[in-house]
DNA sequence: TTGACATGCAGGCATTTACCTGCATATAAT
DNA sequence: ATTATATGCAGGTAAATGCCTGCATGTCAA
């Protein structure tokens, strides 16, 4: 997995939107995405292509329709490494941070 | 919680290194963490920021040192929104695109 | 076969980002 | 008191990002 590309895709508000709208129907067009966002069809595209290079959406050629769906193994690849890791800590850092504030 | 924020906090690799840090040792002044990166401290600093800003690091002064400490919980939200959501879809897809692929 | 439709490709511009250097401030140690 | 240490603040630059417009290509439909 690419922890990079894959934070940077979902760091910014549009290409979450349209993993919400795939979640919502998976497998729409290029088009259909146009319509629920408001910028041109080409912002929509470059977007669009962060999300493939992450590896969160596929992509499937229909005659000269693109159809879109998303891959959520890259997202739970995110959770192992970078949410389960810290989870353990949860409850520790209350008292870490006191400790601390006692000069320990 | 600010998905933006944390996302893009998450959308550099010396800042993910800085949680690999104090996920390997809570409580690390300033000093310590720039002696693992190979960067001006002002610009650890200013990647310190952003963690910050995302809720991901909490400080506390002791004296003229800065103590830093990993705050999970705005990864778990991450999880429950933007991971937990999805894993549903996860064996789906490939039905999925087959389907798509034959027409429907 | 001609026109409409869905999308790709190339390039241009403004903003944000990630880095830096230089100087200032506050705390600790001698 | 004076010096050393830990950090903050301000500003500058190059690269990356997010948006656009204009034109090209391939597919469907009349």
């Amino acid at each position: 997995m690419d922890a990079d590309k894959i934070f940077k895709a979902l760091g910014d508000p549009t290409r979450r939107k349209l993993l919400d709208l795939l979640y919502a129907r998976n497998g729409q067009t290029l088009g259909e995405l146009c319509d629920h966002l408001d910028m041109a069809r080409q912002s929509v595209t470059q977007h669009i292509g962060l999300l493939e290079a992450a590896n969160l959406v596929s992509t499937v050629w229909r005659g000269r329709e693109k159809l879109h769906f998303i891959n959520p193994v890259p997202l739970h690849e995110v959770y192992e490494r970078w949410v389960r890791k810290f989870e353990r800590q949860r409850l520790s850092l209350l008292h870490d941070l006191k400790k601390e504030l006692e000069g320990e």
